[in-house]
DNA sequence: TTGTTTATGTCGATA
DNA sequence: TATCGACGTAAACAA
């Protein structure tokens, strides 16, 4: 294919019937500082945390700059395989076929090996590695509820911040003011079983800590999960602990910190 | 581009410089049955569960026939933004530029916008979706146990297979010739902290079925944990509840079950 | 459909 | 570097 336009300097194209040998050249001149992508028919075998194979079929093969391999198929969010990045990929010709082999040295030694029966395209461009903006995490969340601790007890004042446990990290601790303590845990989906294991092996944790009588604790460590809802034996689980769950849609919007978008999601989901 | 070889059953080309308003007809008629693979300069809104913006950047955007929208960078095995399986994909031409409204339904409602400053390539093909067969898996492990529960305790017979807990489900439950109980829990993975937790509440559950005495029960319930490796954390917690850390690389291969690829990379690991 | 667990999870933050 | 926990986790699997 010419390039009347001059845009060689930011894509290559080739169509099918390229000579194998010009697209394993390519490929190997522009992997360092290009993404490749190769679309045609060919067969993949895995060997590494786990083993697989996969038969013959056409396929989208991507390997990108930082040594990342993905490969699609015409289904799933998923690559199909995959090696992560800082894994090295060489092509070579076998009887008249593209191989391209895969290692990766992250978890111990993996492979992967791709054979080409066909090529239907293959390119090459430079891709962004700009990343994005994100917001809506369960970090905005805890710092809605670090900035007001109101939202979730009122006239409660914030103790501590990623409290480190035997168990983990308990997200935020609250006092109100007769000194009972909160702890809160922070979901950004639909709380399980696991997130009030989590929050009771906290609040015993802050309890032992306290070392007080049985009776004085059971008034005075109480578990708090913040979760767009929860599911049906999570609730049993957390109500038979005496603990509360907070929806966060309940916040509505604060002069502190705006969670806008998150409630619009929220309201999103109720809907449907 | 042409088609001298009658490739363009399996495979449609477009160059940069093509007009957006073929590329959208070509997208609009192609999606349901071929995946869609555009590479060019773009930014991306999403607003769902989260909300992200994305710079202009030279990206790869895949939509695929079952709905699933991928958008890549050059960095990372995971996409900087999607939509699952089963959202639509709209093209539209906004003040010439072509812009891509992707809608999903899976999670109340989302959206992902693309819109395209600069298209360097537009490819439609129809992938395979094939799958792949896999071994070494954690059900790998949990069936060569079954078959042989000899591998982990000497002269042991199966008693249980995904037993339900209010916590979860047990992995597999041995007894000993001496009556002692033994529950599994296996991890195809390094284990951490929440294993150890996992592992520590289906003992108690157990026990308190079994509803013996205090003494009884330390001498008659044992929690092990098989997985290749354990963290120095989650050890000690294990060793404190006197459970064992069982390595499954130390089953060596059984008459009953291969776990030659298994062995393979732990054996790779170790060397590494 | 819903809930739960696994994953070659991946990725980022932190000690 | 190893550990830990969040993720718009996704995907498989059982109920």
């Amino acid at each position: 294919m010419g390039s009347p336009e001059g845009w060689e300097r930011e894509i290559i194209i080739l169509g099918p019937g390229e000579p194998i040998e010009r697209i394993a050249d390519l490929f190997l001149k522009n992997s360092k500082t290009h993404t490749s992508i190769i679309v045609g028919e060919c067969d993949i075998t895995y060997k590494g945390r786990a083993s697989s194979k996969a038969p013959w079929g056409v396929r989208i093969v991507i390997y990108k700059a930082d040594g990342t391999l993905i490969i699609h198929e015409g289904r799933d969010r998923d690559p199909l395989n995959w090696q992560p990045p800082g894994s090295l990929c060489i092509p070579s010709t076998v009887e008249g076929q593209l191989v391209i082999t895969c290692n990766s040295r992250k978890y111990g030694y993996e492979v992967v090996v791709i054979r080409f029966k066909k090529i239907l395209a293959s390119i090459w461009s430079k891709l962004s590695t700009t990343g994005l903006e994100k917001r809506g995490t369960e970090r905005d969340i805890s710092e809605a509820i670090h900035s007001n601790p109101d939202l979730v007890v009122p006239g409660a004042t914030v103790i501590g911040h990623e409290v480190d446990t035997p168990s983990g990290k308990i997200d935020l601790l609250l006092r109100d003011r007769d000194g009972r303590i909160y702890v809160i845990e922070i979901k950004n989906e639909k709380a399980g079983l696991s997130a009030v294991n989590q929050l009771i092996r906290y609040v015993e944790y802050i309890e032992s800590v306290m070392k007080r009588t049985r009776e004085e604790r059971e008034k005075s460590v109480i578990g708090v999960l913040v979760s767009p809802g929860i599911s049906e034996r999570a609730k049993e689980l957390l109500i038979k602990q005496g603990f509360i769950h907070i929806d966060p849609k309940t916040f509505k919007q604060t002069r502190h910190f705006s969670l806008t978008d998150y409630i619009y999601y929220k309201d999103n989901k109720e809907r449907s």
